[in-house]
DNA sequence: AATGAATGAGGGTTCATTCAT
DNA sequence: TATGAATGAACCCTCATTCAT
């Protein structure tokens, strides 16, 4: 049948679904029939296009950190226009929330990377971003730390059962976000 | 052969070496005879004590929680007799980190909590730990952020390749902890 | 804590469960396990009593044939007084069906004795006393046909879906019952 | 290696190796690898054939009812032109003994039949068989019984030890047959 | 280039049986 | 005598991967 004449596309598709597929049962349950029954493509597909499953894998946590990475742009245009940046950052971060999915995925990357060394720069894409904007509002020593803070809030709240604390996130911010005292300098 | 008659510690045992194997491999590659072989008992003695492997592993991800929240007593003792209170922050996550393999297992908690429920007590364990702390020496508005800060270096640290930003996260915790200024209160 | 004082009560109670077990999941299904549960004994005791699963099996089986056997005294019973033989052998099988487990049992064993010898006897007990009653009432050379229809009708009726055919049994019966013809004996 | 491309091929072996293993073991003993290893197949493709054990034995258990069914037609063929019916019928009963392995066959899936719904459409393939041929030449009242009486005596046969009777099943076939005395159908 | 048949290693789990207590 | 802890063989099944087609 030999179905699409566009390779790219295909491989393309199989990425999708495999992202799809980690989001769905996470990294460590993952397997090329799901994959390939997610994409609707042959079995073989998937190996062909990938000599190894933890390749494939590693192709979709690459492609999902990207997204992530590529939604922080909004982040940037909407807190360069803001007016009240605690609270664009917390709306910022309560929207990140919305998609779980997204969010989770994520975190597989993380701790994948954490025994996987060549996904450390997939996991870095997301912390990067993430560090580099804050800078940009924070002020470059602030902006470490703020990014620390979003990063944790998000984890947080991914495994949160009840209502998030959005208002000690904005008072967290916010302070981060404000004009250093004397002490501090210390 | 029928080894030792000991049902408590060989179940104790079986959860240790659990906690192990989970650290080493991950909890979506952690195996019956893995354990079995790190705990130095035969294969059968795993399902005889615990009837799932997923029983086992939520055993052990249980005990690794209690264990790292058992660690923030020493937090509390040092902070409390503290004249650097940042300092001490600082020198805690760095000592925490030290344990690589106890802070993974906190992550691997956390998202493994995700998609399985009946973790999730057992992941909120260590994050409420931290909370209570934090707000103890941020107070109850600024512990929450203060503790989000904390746990989002703390999974930074852990898939950085280079050195860490001890100064970043040493401002952070310095300008959460200080008194408030006139604006973030807006 | 050793229960109770009473080998033999619970040597008895063991087979008891067997036989439940037995008719619950099949021969080929039957644990140690699920035995010691349903009898409310400890686990040890059914290896205690028995030496091998398969003796406990056979014993179980052997008892609930013993059970067939027992009640076809009162197919005896009724028979003798009946003042309508096709009707009541009609009615007696009506009613053995009734008690589906154990009729159940009755084709376990069979099938059990193809396999295993030593259950043979076990398994003609039932036969050769169905064949001893109708021989009483048809004869001794019709018994054995009657005998074996009763039983094929027995056997069809467990596994028939929809109603059965009383009717078809009682004609049969019937026939089998009275005089023989002319043609017959060539 | 991949053997043989063939997989209707391979298919129907796999079933012949567990129609046999079924034969020789019983449905309760028989295992993936008993069916591999009859087959001459590697034990992956009895799971890659049929997702489980269970759909494999359903599957043999129906080819052989098949088989079974269709050595029926020998039966009426037999039947139409005999000068005897009532010898023809035992001399059929003898034969059918004589594949002892596919008499058994056909009371494992009776029994099988009685716990898995699933299989009762197979078991009763030989039943209807049976008795349509019964009914087409000892009418179709007598006909229910006359297949009662075979099938019972045909269970009886494969667990008795000595010599089976034969005269008995003739003179019960020969009394099914004859036209019914006035008293029966009272 | 693309596929699905094929394989065998290995996983989770069950369980008869043994045996220290 | 009686028990439940202990064991390891064997089970069913999944799956990454290979490879003929």
């Amino acid at each position: 049948m030999t179905a699409r004449r566009d390779p790219e596309a295909r491989r393309q598709q199989i990425i999708t679904a495999a992202v799809r597929a980690i989001a769905e049962v996470g990294v460590g349950n993952v397997t090329h029939r799901r994959i390939a029954a997610l994409a609707g493509v042959p079995l073989g597909s998937t190996t062909y296009y990938f000599p190894t499953l933890d390749d494939l894998v590693a192709a979709a946590l690459r492609e999902a950190t990207e997204y992530s990475r590529a939604g922080l742009e909004v982040w940037a245009e909407e807190l360069t226009v803001s007016r009240d940046l605690p609270a664009t950052f917390v709306d910022l971060a309560r929207r990140y929330l919305d998609d779980r999915e997204q969010a989770l995925l994520e975190y597989e990357v993380c701790l994948a990377a954490v025994r996987a060394p060549e996904l450390r720069p997939a996991a870095q894409l997301w912390i990067d971003g993430l560090r580099g904007i804050c800078a940009r509002f924070a002020g470059p020593e602030r902006g470490f730390a703020l990014a620390a803070l979003l990063d944790g809030f998000l984890l947080q709240a991914l495994i949160a059962e009840g209502p998030l604390d959005m208002e000690g996130l904005r008072a967290g911010v916010a302070s981060l976000l404000s004009p250093r005292t004397a002490e501090e300098s210390t």
